[in-house]
RNA sequence: GGGCAGUUGGCGCAGCGGUAGCGCGUCCGCUUCACACGCGGAAGGUCACAGGUUCAAAUCCUGUACUGCCCACCA
C-alpha cells in the first residue's frame, strides 16, 4: 500500500539521477525538427542558489520541457559566468579571512590561479544544485565565460571592434570605485539618496572684495576648483562674471564664468567648477577650456592640495576642510540636504568621478540596429511595457567603458613593446618584487598590438620584450557574447548554424540594460540576427510583505531548505502559480504549502484510481465514444483546460497554465468526476469509467509535467501499464492537444444545473446541521416539464452528491410540511426536515434571499426598460438579463411563500 | 526632474467591456471505505478617488491621491 501522503524526497533524488543517466535533456542538430533554444543566464560563480535563480530557472525549465513535449528539439544551454569584480571581491574576502592576505600579497598570477581553483571547486557545485531541482539542462557540456572557446569569442569581438574603430582608448572622467579600485561603466553605478549636507562657502574677491558665495556638497574638492560658474541670465552676478576670486584655504585665484548649466534657483546660484571630480563640471570645463586638476587619487587620498591635507582620506579631508573654513570665517551656512550619491553596484561604496585613460566602445552604430529591432517589434518583450525603457536607454547611450583595473577576467588582448612604447607604460614592483605593468597611456606614446597570444616580436621595432595591457574587460563584455559564444562563435559550427539564434531569453528586468541590451547589440552586429526573438522578464521574488530578500534583513527563504522540506515540485509550483510576466512575487512558506497540498492531491487522486485498478490487467483503451453526461462533461472540461494551459505557455503566462491545471484537477476531476465515478465503479460500467479516469489522469500528468516534473513522472510510472504507452519518460510524450471535438456546451449547461441544485441542497444540509449519515428526501419542482429534464435524467448524480434517499422530480410539486426551500434558476427545491428545522435560521435565510432577489429584480427590470439597451445590446445579453429576471422573480416568490408558511 | 507599474473581501493575488473570482486566513459541520497536505458549508468586497466615453465600466479615456520600481550631471 502506498503511503497516504506523497513523500517527495526519495522520489526526486531517484528521478533526477535517472533523467541525467538517460541523457534525457540532450539535444541534437536534427534538421527535421524545429529547434527551441534557451541559453541560461549564467549564474556567477560567487555563491549559492537563491530564490531568484529558483524562479528564473524554473520558468526556463517549464518552457524547455513544454516545447520538447510539443515535438521541438529543445535545448537548454548551461553555463556559468566568471563574474569579474563580484568574484574577485569574494575571493579577496576569503583570502583575508582565511589567510589574512591581500591579493597583492599573492601577486597577480598566483591570485588568478586561486580564483581558477575556486572555479574548479564551486563551478560544478552550482550544477549539482541545478540537477537536484530537476532542471532540464544538458549537463554534458557546461560552458564558462572564461573557458577557451569563450575567450576566443571575446578576442574576436575585441579585434573586430578595434578594426572597425568601435573600440578606442581615451582619457576622460570615469566612474571610479575606490574600494574595488577599478573603473566602472555608467550602468554599474547606482544612485542612492543619502542624508548629506550643503555647505555655503565664501570665495573672496582677488581684489579683496566680498567675492561670491557658492553652495557645495563636496567641500574637499575645492582645491581642484577651476572656476566659479553662474547662470548668464542671473542679474545678481552679472557684474561679477570675468572677475577672479580666491579659493579658500588654497589661496589660488580662479575666474567667475557664465554657463547655462547653472540652476539659478539652487543653493546660492553660484557653482564651483571642479572638472576633475564631477561629471557636470567636466562638461562645463570643456566648454570653457578650464584646466583639469586632480586632488583625489585612485585610493581616495588627497593629492595636489595644501600640505595639511596631503594624504588624507577624502572623507577625513571633508571634515577637516569644513572645520578650517569655519575657523577662517568662510563657512557661511550649513544646511541639511538629501543628495544623490553614486555608489558601486558591487560594494556600495561611494563612487569617485575620476580622470583616467580607459578603453571604451563607441555605441552609436551598435545601438541603432537594436533600437530598430525593438521598435519594429522584431524583438518582443514580455511584458511589452519594457520596450519603451529599452529603446530610450539605447537612444541615450554613452560610450561603454570596458576596462577594469582588476585581475580576474579576460585580459585586454593588447600588447606593448617595452622598447618603442617606453613612455606610455608605467611599472611598479609587487610584494614579490616582480615588476608589473600598472598603467598604459596612449597619450604618452604606448603603441598597441592587438593579439590573443603574446606576439613573437614588435611589428614596429621588432623588439621582443612585450607586455600585455594590465586591465581586464568588463565582465559584461563576455556576457554580451554569450548567446553566440556558447555555440562556438566565431567559428561557424553546426551548433551555431542549427541552434542560433535562440528562441527566448528569460531573465530579470534588473539586468535589462546591463546584459540584454548588449547581447542584442553584439548579436545583430556580428551575425545580423537577433540573439533571441522573445525576452521574458521575470519579476523579483520578495518576502511576504513585498520587501526584497536580503541576508541583513533576515528575510531570505532558501530554496534548498524549502525543497528539502516540501519537495522541489512544491517550490516550483508555488512560484509558477504566481508567475505573471514582469511581476514581482511576494513569497512565503505559506505559498509553498499550498503547492505541496496540490501535489499531494494529485498523488492521492492517482492512488485512488490505481487502487481501483486491482484486478484489471493490461492497457485500457480510451473509449471510442462516450455518452454518459459525466464523461462528456469531463472531456469538455479537460479540452478547455488544455486550451488555456497551452495559451499560457505560448504567452509566457505560466501562472495561467498553473492555475488552470490546478483547478481542473482539483475542482473538476477530483471533486466532481471522481466523486461521481465512485458509484459507477460498482456497476458494469466500471471498466469504461476506469479507462476514462486513467487516460484523463495520464493526460493531465503530461500537461503538468513541465511544471511539476517529479511527482508527475512518479505517478506516470505506475499508471503506464494501464495506459498502453511505450515511452519511458513523460518528457518524451506529446503534450496534450486541445481536442476541439470534446467541447460540449450542452453537457456544460447540464452539469451547471446539477451542480447548482446539489449546492443548494448541501447548503440546506449544512445550515440545519443534518448529520452526514442521515439520508434525506428532496423534491425538485418547476413549472415546465422541459426545465426538469436535466434533473430527471441525472437524479442519481444529485442523490449521490447530496446523500439524498428519495428524490421526487415533477411539475408544480406540492410543498411538503416543515421544509427548507431554495431555488436554482427555474427550479424550486424542497428539503423536508421534520424536527430539524430551526425556524429562526430559516426565517433569516429567507429574508436575506428576499432582499437579494428584490435587488436583482429592480436592476434587471430597469435595464430591460431602457430602449437603448434593447436597441444596442446583443440579443444574447438581453436574453440573459430576462433569464436572470425570471430566476429572481421565482426566488422572490418562493422565499415569500415559505416565509408566509413559517408564520 | 522624467518614465513605468500597482491600488480588487483580514492578507497575498487573478480578472481587464455585460454588475466580482482564486489561494491563505476566519467561522460552522464532518475521521464519509484517495487525500485532515482532506470533505461539505458560511461569513466577508459600492474593485483608491473624481470626471468622461458607452445601452453597459473593476475592465476603455482624462485627471487626483497614495505605493513601488527604473532612469537622470540641481552642485
Amino acid at each position: 500500500m502506498l503511503p497516504k501522503a506523497y513523500e517527495p524526497q526519495e522520489v526526486e533524488k531517484k528521478l533526477a539521477e535517472k533523467w541525467q543517466n538517460a541523457h534525457l535533456f540532450a539535444a541534437k542538430t536534427d534538421k527535421n525538427k524545429k529547434p527551441f533554444v534557451i541559453v541560461i543566464p549564467p549564474p556567477n560563480i560567487t555563491g549559492v542558489l537563491h530564490m531568484g535563480h529558483a524562479l528564473n530557472n524554473t520558468l526556463q525549465d517549464v518552457l524547455i520541457r513544454s516545447h520538447r513535449m510539443f515535438g521541438e528539439e529543445a535545448l537548454w544551454v548551461p553555463g556559468t559566468d566568471h563574474g569579474g569584480i563580484a568574484t574577485q571581491n569574494v575571493i579577496e574576502k576569503k583570502l583575508a579571512k582565511e589567510q589574512h592576505k591581500s591579493r597583492h600579497d599573492l601577486g597577480r598570477e598566483e591570485f588568478v590561479k586561486t580564483v581558477w581553483n575556486w572555479y574548479d571547486e564551486c563551478g560544478n557545485a552550482i550544477f549539482t544544485q541545478f540537477r537536484k531541482m530537476g532542471w532540464a539542462l544538458d549537463l554534458s557540456d557546461i560552458r564558462f565565460t572564461m573557458d577557451e572557446k569563450r575567450a576566443q569569442a571575446v578576442f574576436e569581438c575585441f579585434k573586430q571592434w578595434w578594426e572597425k574603430k568601435y573600440i578606442y582608448r581615451g582619457k576622460r572622467l570615469i566612474n571610479w570605485c575606490v574600494r574595488c579600485s577599478t573603473a566602472l561603466s555608467d550602468i554599474e553605478v547606482e544612485h542612492e539618496q543619502h542624508a548629506g549636507k550643503l555647505w555655503h562657502l565664501r570665495y573672496k574677491g582677488e581684489d579683496g572684495s566680498e567675492g561670491i558665495i557658492i553652495a557645495t556638497t563636496r567641500p574637499e574638492t575645492i582645491y581642484a576648483d577651476a572656476a566659479i560658474a553662474v547662470n548668464p541670465k542671473d542679474e545678481r552676478f552679472k557684474n561679477l562674471v570675468g572677475k577672479k576670486v580666491i579659493i579658500p584655504l588654497a589661496n589660488r585665484a580662479i575666474p567667475i564664468i557664465a554657463d547655462e548649466a547653472v540652476e539659478m534657483e539652487f543653493g546660492t546660484g553660484a557653482l564651483k567648477i571642479t572638472p576633475a571630480h564631477d561629471a557636470t563640471d567636466y562638461e562645463v570645463g570643456k566648454r570653457h577650456n578650464l584646466p583639469i586638476m586632480t586632488v583625489i587619487n585612485d585610493k581616495g587620498k588627497m593629492i595636489n592640495c595644501p600640505e595639511k591635507y596631503l594624504g588624507m582620506d577624502r572623507e577625513v579631508c571633508r571634515k577637516e576642510t569644513v572645520k578650517d573654513l569655519e575657523e577662517a570665517g568662510l563657512l557661511i551656512k550649513e544646511e541639511k540636504y538629501n543628495n544623490a550619491v553614486s555608489t558601486c553596484y558591487r560594494c556600495h561604496s561611494a563612487i569617485e568621478p575620476f580622470m583616467s585613460e580607459q578603453w571604451f566602445v563607441k555605441m552609436d552604430k551598435l545601438a541603432a540596429p537594436a533600437i530598430k529591432a525593438a521598435e519594429t517589434g522584431e524583438l518582443q518583450f514580455h511584458p511589452a511595457s519594457w520596450k519603451t525603457p529599452f529603446v530610450n536607454w539605447l537612444k541615450n547611450l554613452q560610450d561603454w567603458c570596458i576596462s577594469r583595473q582588476i585581475w580576474w577576467g579576460h585580459r585586454i588582448p593588447v600588447w606593448y613593446c617595452r622598447e618603442c612604447s617606453k613612455n606610455g607604460l608605467t611599472f611598479a614592483k609587487d610584494q614579490q618584487g616582480k615588476e608589473q605593468l600598472t598603467k598604459v597611456s596612449f597619450e604618452d606614446g604606448a603603441k598597441p598590438i592587438v593579439s590573443f597570444n603574446k606576439p613573437a616580436q614588435c611589428p614596429h621595432c621588432h623588439g621582443h620584450d612585450l607586455v600585455q595591457d594590465p586591465d581586464v574587460l568588463d565582465t559584461w563584455f563576455s556576457s554580451s557574447l554569450w548567446p553566440m559564444s556558447v555555440f562556438g562563435w566565431p567559428e561557424n559550427t553546426p551548433d551555431m548554424q542549427y541552434f542560433y539564434p535562440s528562441s527566448t531569453l528569460v531573465t530579470g528586468y534588473e539586468i535589462l540594460y546591463l546584459w540584454v541590451a548588449r547581447m542584442v547589440m553584439t548579436g545583430l552586429d556580428f551575425t545580423g540576427k537577433l540573439p533571441f526573438k522573445d525576452v521574458y522578464l521575470n519579476g523579483i521574488v520578495r518576502d511576504k510583505s513585498g520587501q526584497k530578500m536580503s541576508k541583513s534583513k533576515g528575510n531570505v527563504i532558501d530554496p534548498l531548505d524549502m525543497t528539502a522540506k516540501y519537495g522541489t515540485d512544491a517550490v516550483r509550483f508555488s512560484l509558477l502559480m504566481q508567475a505573471v510576466p514582469g511581476k514581482d512575487i511576494p513569497y512565503s512558506e505559506d505559498s509553498i504549502t499550498g503547492a505541496r497540498n496540490f501535489c499531494n492531491k494529485l498523488y492521492n487522486a492517482s492512488r485512488f484510481i490505481l487502487m481501483n485498478m486491482q484486478g484489471i490487467n493490461g492497457p485500457l483503451s480510451m473509449p471510442e465514444k462516450v455518452t454518459e453526461l459525466a464523461d462528456v462533461w469531463i472531456l469538455d472540461r479537460f479540452a478547455t483546460a488544455i486550451k488555456t494551459a497551452r495559451e499560457g505557455i505560448k504567452n509566457y503566462n505560466l501562472a495561467l497554465t498553473a492555475n488552470t491545471l490546478y483547478h481542473f484537477l482539483w475542482d473538476d476531476f477530483c471533486d466532481w468526476y471522481i466523486e461521481l465515478a465512485k458509484q459507477r465503479f460498482q456497476t458494469a460500467e466500471k471498466e469504461k469509467v476506469m479507462a476514462l479516469c486513467v487516460h484523463i489522469l495520464y493526460e493531465t500528468l503530461k500537461a503538468l509535467h513541465p511544471l511539476i516534473p517529479f511527482v508527475t513522472e512518479e505517478i506516470a510510472t505506475s499508471l503506464k501499464p494501464f495506459v498502453g504507452t511505450t515511452e519511458e519518460f513523460l518528457l518524451n510524450e506529446k503534450y496534450p492537444e486541445c481536442n476541439a471535438s470534446w467541447f460540449n456546451a450542452d453537457a456544460q449547461a447540464k452539469m451547471t444545473v446539477i451542480q447548482g441544485v446539489t449546492k443548494e441542497i448541501r447548503t440546506i444540509r449544512a445550515q440545519f446541521n443534518v448529520p452526514p449519515t442521515l439520508k434525506i428526501t428532496t423534491v425538485v419542482s418547476a413549472k415546465n416539464e422541459a426545465d426538469l429534464d436535466t434533473v430527471k435524467s441525472y437524479e442519481d448524480y444529485i442523490k449521490l452528491m447530496t446523500k439524498t434517499d428519495t428524490l421526487t422530480v415533477g411539475i408544480n410539486q406540492a410543498k411538503p410540511r416543515q421544509t427548507a426551500t431554495a431555488t436554482f434558476d427555474k427550479l424550486t427545491i424542497y428539503v423536508p426536515l421534520t424536527g430539524l428545522i430551526d425556524f429562526d435560521k430559516e426565517r433569516k435565510r429567507l429574508e436575506k434571499e428576499i432582499t437579494l432577489a428584490n435587488a436583482n429584480i429592480v436592476s434587471r427590470e430597469a435595464r430591460l426598460k431602457q430602449e437603448n439597451f434593447l436597441k444596442h445590446a446583443p440579443q444574447e445579453q438581453i436574453d440573459k438579463t430576462r433569464g436572470e429576471l425570471a430566476a429572481a422573480q421565482l426566488a422572490l416568490a418562493q422565499a415569500q411563500s415559505s416565509l408566509e408558511d413559517l408564520k
